[in-house]
RNA sequence: GGUCGCUUAGCUCAGCUGGGAGAGCAUCUGCCUUACAAGCAGGAGGUCAUAGGUUCGAACCCUAUAGCGACCACCA
């Protein structure tokens, strides 16, 4: 055996991973090729928080990504996948200033500029920490374009963004009440806000009818403390118990105000009194209705949430306190009606957990209406697709409601707002740099606005801005733009895809990408979410450190559907390392077996014709032509699942193909001919084994990359020795030996009915027994196939013969389709276990045989069903009668 | 409240446009056969959630019900 096809005794995943990994980097693998002549395909990786660490989500993510790029690059497509991280604003923000909160300090006390600087230092003591253990998992992604949302080139596209958008009127800073976290005082997002139950009560507070003396009207809030800010009691219109109230007014208590009785359809009649005070500065619907009727609005609270100075008793008291004073106070004056135990939820910050407080704020809004309806209009005319497609009605409903974008945050960490307030005049000027003078006054008195942007609105330009955008005319744009797939979860549908995709169309033209696919989570063997206060992660760099990358990559994909949740269970590991285990040691089997490279190159030159795509035939046995087919049909059916992104589907065909048939049936059967004497034998045998087993690598590689490479470079060496970048198979017109396939199929139901019944009847496999095989129509076949016949039908010689008179007395027979097989080793029969094995076979093929009369004799079936299918169930049930009359024969017998 | 998904072997899940129920793990039987015991060869185990409907034929299409889950909205 030659030296440099030697592969390690043991699998193990860490002698090859790290050096694959390095190598290719260092190739340059990981670019696109030079070649622009080739249609290109691009994935855009979803940016990871530049402090972050990897999880399993990531890990399936980046597994997805690196498969589709893997396959198209050996496709031979031009590619690229580009990776990079976000700034994560808030996220970021509140970890440093957590670190500086230990440390003593605060950013205020810091100020702006040395809160960045600690930022930034922050960002390079623990960015990157995640691409390192992308690497790990093996990310085919081009490092050489890793882009960062706060760099330069990306900053000015967002810069950019703002200018084109605040010209076209599409930006307007507005006074609207948003969600703000009381904790990292900032306005966030709608998405940013989460809800938690939490027990409260309900109280009933009557306030008095303005002129009369004894009749309220009775409201029930969550809420107390704001009632100093009310301007207003709603009913629904068609209350018929407060009908007669709308239009008159009432007394807010402890304020003695007079305050008007409103009625709004937003008023659910069923919930508490049918009644709402409207305190439209601390309520989001109340805030609604206040716009509608024209009601003041009135702040309870200070900018820090404390109380306001609306009641001099309660100035500076937290909210919790003043709720309780409030009571107190309501009992006192006899305005309590009631309380009530109540559970509701409280909006809190995704990110601090804190509360969350609706407030009226100046802020900067993204005018979203038409910008949504183009970014749903292109996936409604298919420009692109979701996969599944069920996604898309997320996004359809999100952009079909869609309220405008507030995009400024009071945050120092981010791409701060491009406008610049006069000081002197107030005059707002826009602008990338900052100007010289006031262009309406002339002062030179000019202030930035001290707030960033939305974290989402630098990612929406992702697609572009990392190829260069603004600049139309980069390379990168104009090679790589629209990107192919974009692959994601499905919880940022709404602020990420779709946000892409209008700032796509408005800024390119174009969509940036044609096809959207989007998988589900990863939960623990328990079902329940991956989450850090439930402790239940797993880290994946752990289970690639005990079981490899490849397997972790395996377990995440096989027996999986885009689209739907994984549980992770480390049976699936146990799967996948088995699966790399046993390539490697068919891998070894076949390399210790191979003889000289230049002998089986030269016969391969001689067996396939590259023009004509045949064989020479001659130099094929029937197991070989069998295998090929086998292989060209997985070939044909993994590339259609590729296409359609069923990678679940595509990988476990691989895995079966190479363990179920390469594995356990084709090496098995030209063992003996790898052992013949014959060295014109040993290299036809060696061609195909090499030749079947590196296109499996091929094919597997995309999922496994790291064990295929190690084994691809242990075979003989054609031209592309480097598995990576190696010529993808292609599949076939049509395929070449189904007539050979059929035939050995029906071989292997032979070895496997002889196999059943020498278990059966205890037969150990040391006892080898002649096989008498009737003859028949493929003759030739068999005599061909003697050698694997013999070897895994345990038999020490097979013969044919001419008619049943030549089988011996009480031998053993076995018929599959029109092969009758007798075993003459009655010598090691019991007759009594014979007997009752037979009865048993007699029963089932009963039963077979009335399912099939069953079948034929249904006139619907004959007629409709296609006509292969009843001439199918035919032949079937001819087969099923002959062979039942055979056992009623051999159990005569033997009685 | 709205939308969507799931329900298939003991467990975790596949099952493409309707045509005789599959994989892995677990279990049982027999094998340490010279690539592999991390293995090989077999077996057992399913009214495909329930009830209707369409069809010659339904795990698959339609309707309803139940259980589970997710998302969105609301929660005074």
């Amino acid at each position: 055996m030659n030296e440099k096809h030697k592969l390690a005794e043991k699998f193990n995943p860490k002698d090859f991973e790290d050096k694959h990994y390095e190598n290719w980097e260092k190739k340059g693998y990981f670019k696109p090729s030079d070649d622009k002549t080739k249609e290109t395909y691009c994935i855009m990786m979803p940016p990871p928080n530049v402090t972050g660490k990897l999880h399993m989500g990531h890990a399936l993510d980046d597994t997805i990504q690196d498969v589709l790029i893997r396959y198209k690059r050996m496709k031979g497509f031009r590619t690229l996948w580009l990776p990079g991280s976000d700034h994560a604003a808030i996220s970021t923000e509140m970890k440093v200033v957590q670190k500086l909160k230990n440390e003593g300090k605060t950013k205020e006390e810091l100020g702006r500029e040395k809160f960045l600087e600690e930022a930034w230092a922050w960002t390079k003591e623990y960015g990157g920490i995640i691409q390192k253990q992308q690497r790990k998992l093996g990310c085919s992604c081009d490092w050489e374009r890793n882009r960062f949302t706060l760099d330069d080139g990306m900053s000015d596209a967002v810069l950019e963004q703002f200018i084109k958008l605040y010209e076209k009127g599409l930006i307007y800073k507005g006074r609207r009440m948003v969600n703000w976290c009381t904790s990292c005082k900032t306005s966030i997002s709608d998405a940013e806000v989460e809800y938690k139950e939490e027990p409260s009560h309900l109280w009933h507070i009557r306030y008095k009818i303005t002129g009369t003396e004894n009749e309220y009207i009775e409201v029930a809030t969550t809420r107390p403390e704001t009632m100093l800010g009310d301007t207003a009691v709603a009913v629904h219109p068609k209350d018929e118990r407060y009908k007669h109230l709308v239009g008159k007014t009432c007394i807010l208590p402890i304020m003695n105000k007079e305050i008007p009785i409103i009625a709004d359809e937003f008023v659910e009649m069923e919930f508490g009194t049918g009644c709402v005070k409207i305190t439209p500065a601390h309520d989001m619907n109340d805030y609604q209705a206040g716009l509608r009727h024209n009601l003041e609005i009135i702040e309870v609270f200070d900018e820090n949430f404390k109380m306001g100075n609306l009641v001099p008793e309660y100035k500076g008291m937290d909210i919790l306190t003043a709720r309780e004073k409030i009571v107190e106070k309501l009992k006192e004056i006899g305005a309590l009606v009631r309380t009530e135990e109540y559970t509701h939820n409280v909006a809190k910050c995704e990110r601090c957990k804190n509360t969350i407080e609706p407030k009226i704020s100046e802020q900067w809004f993204v005018s979203m209406k038409d910008l949504a309806k183009r970014a749903a209009d292109a996936v409604r005319n298919g420009q692109t697709r979701f996969i599944p497609q069920r996604y898309e009605k997320q996004y359809f409903h999100w952009l079909d409601n869609i309220q405008d974008w507030c995009i400024s945050r009071q945050l120092w960490w981010g791409h701060r707002i491009p406008a610049y307030y006069c000081e002197n005049c107030g005059e707002v000027h826009v602008s990338k740099t900052q100007p010289e003078m006031c262009k309406k006054c002339g002062s030179k008195n000019l202030v930035q606005d001290p707030d960033t942007l939305d974290t989402w609105f630098s990612s929406a330009l992702w697609p572009f801005s990392t190829l260069g955008w603004p600049n139309k005319e980069s390379e990168d744009y104009k090679d790589f733009y629209p990107t192919q797939t974009l692959v994601t979860g499905f919880d940022i549908i709404t602020f990420w895809i779709s946000r892409m995709m209008t700032q796509g169309l408005e800024f390119t033209d174009e969509v940036p990408f044609k096809d959207v696919l989007v998988h589900g989570i990863v939960r623990d063997d328990k079902g329940r979410k991956m989450s850090k206060t439930l402790g239940n992660g797993i880290d994946p760099l752990e289970i690639i450190d005990k079981y490899g990358t490849d397997a972790l990559r395996f377990s995440l994909l096989s027996g999986t559907t885009i689209g739907n949740d994984i549980r992770f269970m480390t049976e699936k590991l146990d799967q996948a390392s088995n699966f790399a285990n046993k390539i490697w040691n068919a891998a070894k089997f076949i390399t210790n077996s191979l003889v000289e490279d230049k002998d089986i190159i030269e016969f391969s030159e001689k067996l396939y014709n590259k023009e004509n795509k045949t064989y020479n035939e001659k130099m094929l046995k029937i197991e070989d032509k069998w295998i090929i087919n086998k292989l060209d049909k997985l070939i044909s059916e993994v590339n259609v699942n590729l296409e359609n992104y069923d990678l679940g589907i595509a990988l476990d065909k691989i895995y079966s193909f190479i363990w179920n048939e390469f594995c356990d049936w084709y090496i098995e059967m030209v063992k003996p001919r790898l052992y013949n004497e014959d060295y014109e034998e040993k290299v036809s045998v060696c061609c195909i084994l090499d030749y079947v087993f590196g296109v499996s690598l091929k094919l597997l590689h995309p999922f496994m990359p790291f064990v295929t490479s190690e084994i691809y470079g242990k075979l003989v060496e054609y031209n592309d020795k480097e598995l990576m970048v190696s010529k993808w198979p292609n599949s076939r017109d049509e395929f070449l030996f189904n007539n050979e396939e059929t035939i050995v199929e029906k071989l292997k139901k032979l070895i496997v009915e002889i196999r059943n019944v020498r278990t059966k009847m205890n037969v150990h496999p040391s006892k080898k027994s002649k096989l008498l095989i009737i003859q028949n129509s493929i003759e030739k076949e068999i005599k061909e196939s003697n050698s694997f016949l013999t070897k895994l039908g345990f038999a020490n010689e097979v013969v044919i013969v001419k008619d049943e008179k030549e089988i011996p007395q009480n031998a053993v027979s076995i018929v599959v389709d029109d092969l009758k097989v007798f075993i003459p080793f009655e010598e090691l029969v019991d007759i009594e276990e014979e007997i009752k094995r037979l009865e048993g076979e007699k029963t089932r093929l009963e039963a077979e045989v009335l399912r099939g009369e069953k079948m034929l004799s249904n006139p619907g079936f004959v007629n409709k069903a296609p006509e292969a299918k009843v001439n199918e169930e035919k032949a079937k049930l001819e087969n099923y009668k002959q062979m039942l009359a055979n056992v009623e024969e051999r159990l005569k017998n033997l009685k």
